[in-house]
DNA sequence: CGCCTATACTTACTAAAAGAAAGTACATGC
DNA sequence: GCATGTACTTTCTTTTAGTAAGTATAGGCG
């Protein structure tokens, strides 16, 4: 088919072999899909983009998070080596979160999903509508 | 940093205003998104591009998916105009799904986002299991 | 005729995850 | 010595996901 698709130059696993690797329930991408693509996993690297920033700050930039959800979030993407935490041992506490060079790779991904999300909302929202007014009316 | 990154010629909102739309709740743009990246969604979307598939076929390929949660997954997706249901009209019924146009557009960023994570699986895990044993061990 | 099969769902119930709210730790300022 | 600020964690409730069984129905077979 489109052999144009992707924009990296390195080889693809789903070029090399049959696709579909992260389609196996066993492979170990899929974990990893689900810390980066969770409701507020995304949102977090999108945020972290723009550069470092705190706890609080995170929280209050992405509008809806709960502190335990922001929390469970960060870990697992500090955990994957996403994202830098970096305590400063003062009280009050102050924490900092950062992406790491993997981190951004991943985020800018993230990022060229959700921008065109966002530039074409209007006609998916309108698709929407005709969609739940076809079943509903 | 990386100029090349983007594959889209369209100006983004996020360039444009301040970034960070998706970052308000109120933003409808993340309805959308989760429907893009959930679980069952982001894999429904990869599996699609490889063509046309009928229902029990996607529920074979993505293994671990009920069939209730496929059937959810692509209605949103449907709904959201990224997915085409094309029911034939027999018995036993024969429902093939198709991407759309746009469907494409985001189905190759997820696939983009999928094959990054595939190709540096390896680092990543490694990534889990350091963190794992500093926090444990 | 009556039963079985095949496919794409939906429905009822249970397990897991998310969300809300309160609790914890502790140096500093008042 | 009491309130404050920050980054969490814990408990409890609500929402969502997962499992398993049910539904519809044309055609094949004995």
């Amino acid at each position: 088919m489109n052999s144009s698709v992707t924009a990296t130059s390195e080889p693809t696993l789903t070029d090399k072999f049959q696709r579909g690797n992260v389609l196996a329930s066993s492979c170990p991408s899929r974990g990893v899909l689900q810390d980066v693509t969770s409701r507020w996993g995304v949102l977090a690297l999108f945020a972290l983009l723009q550069g470092t920033h705190r706890f609080s700050e995170l929280r209050k930039s992405i509008t809806g998070v709960s502190e335990k959800m922001l929390s469970q979030t960060l870990q697992a993407l500090e955990a994957d080596g996403f994202v830098l935490r970096t305590a400063h041992p003062v009280i009050p506490p102050h924490v900092e979160y950062s992406l790491t060079a993997s981190g951004r790779e991943v985020a800018k991904r993230v990022e060229e999903l959700v921008n065109w999300i966002e530039v074409n909302i209007n006609p998916i929202l309108s698709a929407r509508d005709e969609y739940t007014s076809l079943k509903s009316g």
